[in-house]
DNA sequence: CGGTATCCTGAGGGATACTG
DNA sequence: CAGTATCCCTCAGGATACCG
């Protein structure tokens, strides 16, 4: 793994480092069971505050998207803004790295909606 | 879940029944560990034999690949083709759906490139 | 309002061995 | 050569509660 990767996901450093091919890594950073969807969210709004997706997104619990919105965060796809006012505010808006998966998670939307009902 | 949807993917009847948006959906059938590569592989090499799909990917397990095969022909993405000779031949091809996909993979695949080492 | 800690369960998936 | 069965273990992720 390069000094470049490790900077670029330092996320990574807990997960697989080896891949039959790249795939494998784009998987790491979006494959979870929630961590597309959560970004898609992300990217429609363009920002968009803690509370609000919880709400878009009912069926995830509490803890997992905090954890998921840190790793996104951590790869760098999203950017965390915190207002120190009480009570808190936090919004999340995408990174341009984040914006580059944009087009791919339009698709596997597409792909999802053609077969799934 | 609509009955048409049962009978496009059989094997959706043993996960999530319910998605956020169909993103989530289309996680389940390319997003686990290894689905997304086998497929690839597949649709790289149009027709494979199990073994060079073996040795294409050394660091799946014997039992996953069999298992991984088992659903992406599930969820009719690829065809299997037995021979009953001795020893046994089996072939793998990509179906029209599983083409469908094959644009996504390579968005995968060059957005992993570009960010993996 | 939003984050984190703790605990717990189940499913994914690895190793191995047996089968035709 | 390819598939299946068994065993086992890790870890993603759900429920809950407490914190600033």
């Amino acid at each position: 793994m390069s000094k470049d990767f490790s900077e670029l996901f330092p996320n990574q450093n807990k997960r697989q480092k080896d891949f039959q091919c790249s795939i494998g890594f784009t998987m790491t950073v979006i494959g979870s069971k929630w961590r597309a969807i959560i970004l898609w969210h992300v990217l429609q709004s363009q920002l968009i505050r803690y509370g609000q997706l919880k709400k878009s997104i009912p069926k995830i619990s509490h803890k997992v998207l905090s954890q998921e919105l840190r790793n996104l965060e951590m790869d760098g796809l999203i950017e965390r803004i915190a207002y120190a006012t009480i009570p808190p505010k936090v919004e999340y808006i995408p990174t341009p790295r984040g914006k580059s998966l944009e087009k791919i998670l339009q698709e596997l939307c597409v792909w999802g909606k053609k077969y799934f009902k």
